[in-house]
DNA sequence: GCTAATTGTTACCTATTGGTAAGTAGTTAC
DNA sequence: GTAACTACTTACCAATAGGTAACAATTAGC
């Protein structure tokens, strides 16, 4: 029927790609996985103010998802006011080949972008 | 005002990120070029073919985009009938530590959430 | 003459995404 | 007592993404 057909190693890759590509689905979430993969910990409002021109309720809602997903862990820590950290999990943090790869294209494509 | 700040290259690399992150977006975008990667050239149905569930407008929109961007050629063909060839440009295939990373935490994803 | 294949396009619809603006509830500093 | 900080939530709205179904224009095979 269909002249090329892939193999089943190259089959299980796409598939792996597609399932990373949904689980980091949104505007939002490698940014924010990339700002703890830097920082290690961070707050609520530090993250908000690390990634430029989120809003309050989108934020909110992403960092649900990653802890859902459990890529990302939140741990309400009982001071005066409340504060509450999020942190990667290992899982999240096995990811960094795959930001640090998209850190290191984007910051060739922009360059290359720049010259033309 | 903050007292965790970034580094200018943390703030680079995190640009890099958004950057690749809105490049790549949408459902399939990084699904074309994973099988583009693997196969180096597809035609149009062929891709449907293999992008599991893809309409053939959305596939179109997102070979537009990608083009537009400069990951990937249109090449037609003068054939009967016509055929059209999609082939990564060296910019998209650089991107493949992006996708081989994507790729890889993927299956293992899969496979840990499976155990558990 | 009918069917099927090529590479798409078009019209239409809906669900999701993402944004704004405001509010909540508690605490602290001036 | 009022402003400001914490971490969010709520109501509302607009734009987009993505899907379905049908169609276009050509050619080939039966």
């Amino acid at each position: 029927m269909d002249k090329k057909s892939l193999s089943e190693d190259c089959l299980r890759n796409l598939r792996g790609i597609k399932d990373t590509q949904d689980l980091l689905s949104g505007k939002w979430k490698t940014s924010i996985i990339g700002a703890l993969y830097h920082n290690g910990k961070f707050r609520f409002m530090e993250l908000k103010r690390h990634i430029d021109g989120i809003a309050p309720k989108v934020l909110s809602k992403e960092l649900k998802d990653l802890e859902m997903n459990r890529l990302i862990t939140r741990k309400v820590r009982d001071t005066m006011p409340i504060t509450v950290e999020y942190e990667l999990t290992p899982q999240g943090k096995s990811l960094n080949k795959v930001i640090n790869a998209m850190g290191e294209w984007g910051v060739r494509y922009r360059e290359l972008m720049m010259k033309k």
